[in-house]
DNA sequence: AGGAAGATCTACT
DNA sequence: GTAGATCTTCCTA
């Protein structure tokens, strides 16, 4: 089991979104250890971007965005926790989200967070699969790069796959890129 | 005090 | 498949 390191996240938020595809993440909880492959994610940049939580510059709850690469960001909208992973060369701000995840250790603990029947509900989005996940602002900011962490993202040997990009979901106002990448074919994925 | 926000659920056409 | 209500912070006035 190998942990992505520092250096991972210390790049543009597009490749750190890129190459988190196919990631696991691991949550290491006293009922036991939850874990799930990464399937979508989304890059968000700093002033430059209007969707991104640091856009109006840097205040108290977002100043995690503008500070080390390789932790967690936590954050409500609309009722919903989403978890972010905080990426950027040292000195910017930036930071990915989290999007979708396949589940692969404890779906059961994740079917008793959630009151879904179909498993392709329980992670399919970035607002359920913290719920299934059990995760909150208690996580905010803690390092995923630390093996002694209660969530880290480890690097595993897994199929081939191949990325798909798209705008982003759900934003008022996007940039004209593509922000979005997925595992194409992925059941999980939150839209096609 | 009020409203917007990176969403989800439910109930329909 | 699309529309509308509602979810809970934190910011801005």
């Amino acid at each position: 089991m190998k942990i992505l390191s520092r250096d991972f996240y210390e790049r543009s938020p597009v490749e750190v979104a890129k190459d988190l595809l196919g990631k696991t993440l691991m949550l290491k909880k006293n009922s036991g250890i939850l874990s799930a492959k990464i399937v979508e994610t989304e890059a968000y940049f700093g002033q430059k971007d209007p969707a991104s939580r640091a856009h109006t510059g840097r205040k108290p709850y977002n100043q995690l965005m503008f500070l080390d690469s390789g932790k967690t960001f936590i954050y409500m909208v609309h009722g919903n926790w989403l978890l972010n992973i905080v990426a950027h060369q040292k000195g910017s701000v930036g930071g990915v989200l989290i999007r979708a995840i396949e589940p692969l250790q404890g779906t059961e603990t994740m079917l008793k967070n959630r009151h879904v029947k179909e498993i392709r509900d329980l992670t399919s989005g970035p607002g359920k699969l913290t719920k299934a996940l059990d995760i909150t602002k208690d996580l905010n900011g803690i390092d995923v790069t630390d093996r002694d962490s209660e969530l880290i993202v480890i690097e595993e040997q897994g199929e081939d796959f191949e990325i798909s990009s798209s705008h982003r979901i759900g934003v008022t106002a996007d940039l004209p890129k593509n922000l979005r990448f997925f595992i194409k074919g992925n059941k999980f994925v939150s839209k096609a």
